[in-house]
DNA sequence: CGCCATTCAGTTGTGCACAATTGAGTTGTG
DNA sequence: CACAACTCAATTGTGCACAACTGAATGGCG
């Protein structure tokens, strides 16, 4: 039974006010050191509770979750070169790479250069990886129900992320040195 | 520039509907699978966008993220056994004994054996990580600053992702084959 | 005391994330 | 055509997550 971190009142009391902080001024730093530990940490751990839900319920399919992400995108798209893939999923060929060459060995995808532009590399569905799409159609019922949330729970948590997000690589893209 | 999974409206129309699933009834299963991409993907997203904030803001550190994340720990507790650290941050000393040798490394933290249990391995922030903390004192601010919400959102989307995690562990529990 | 289940940190092995680099292939421009 | 700039997948190296296991230490129990 891991400690989960405690909403802790006390923190959320001493730099809360009707005033938003950037104008009420001085939030003192080390109230913001701990909040800061609840933010960034809540999202890491949801997101690998999500890792060990999906490891228990793709483990039937003889995948893990990146995999299974890729598979979703390739059952929605059937065939796709690795740059679109990556595109999909936020992953570089340094992620792809060697996730798609176990995905091939296992018989689910093929790789072939594309004849069009020799640098590119098509992803395909093999027979036996478009099959494996029934057994797959039950995983997201599962997983919704572990989550315990309703369907709009879910839609609007998901906006949220994907706000978050957005302004997140937005702020890394400016902060990056050699984009000035 | 990675593109942006758009949220694409389709996807949400498809499943949405003034009743809530459960007792609309079939959601078909297509459907589900589509929707299941948007939402376990929306947090590894999320996720991964604010390490990638982390990872330029902490360069000046020297720090990674879950080595922050464990600084952090020490900082507010002074110092703790492995174990402890573990159950605080969700890991297990898989993950913690390569990380806690690499900031012994740096001359961060010190790592003894306890001499009441000789199992355990306590964990203290040498002066140097002690003094470490007055830069990581303006890192929450600039992360914060970078997710464009402000505090009652972040507090508000915190809620939601401790409440989501722990309905996962639990599920995580009752579906594991060797605890019925 | 002697034995055994439990607890703890560490190790090993697999897989993912990401930065940096490589090298083949392509495209634009003179 | 020639050549530089760019694109793309792959590779290399570092670090994290987690399962499975090892081995030492502890604590309970007969």
């Amino acid at each position: 039974m891991t400690t989960t971190p405690a909403p802790d009142p006390a923190v959320r009391d001493s730099v809360r006010g009707p005033v938003p902080d950037s104008v009420r001024g001085p939030v003192r730093d080390d109230d913001f050191l701990r909040l800061d530990q609840q933010i960034c940490f809540s999202l890491n751990a949801a997101s690998r509770a999500f890792g060990g839900v999906y490891r228990i319920v793709l483990k039937d399919l003889g995948l893990t979750y990146p995999q299974y992400l890729v598979m979703l995108v390739l059952w929605e798209h059937g065939e796709l070169p690795v740059k679109k893939l990556g595109e999909h999923l936020r992953l570089d060929s340094g992620t792809l790479s060697p996730l798609l060459k176990r995905l091939e060995a296992a018989g689910l995808v093929r790789r072939e250069r594309s004849a069009q532009d020799e640098r590119s590399v098509v992803v395909r569905l093999t027979d036996e990886g478009t099959a494996l799409r029934e057994q797959a159609l039950r995983v997201p019922r599962r997983i919704a129900a572990a989550t315990g949330f309703d369907l709009d729970e879910i839609l609007e948590l998901r906006a949220r992320l994907d706000k978050l997000t957005g302004a997140l690589d937005a702020a890394a893209l400016e902060e990056t040195p050699g984009c000035a």
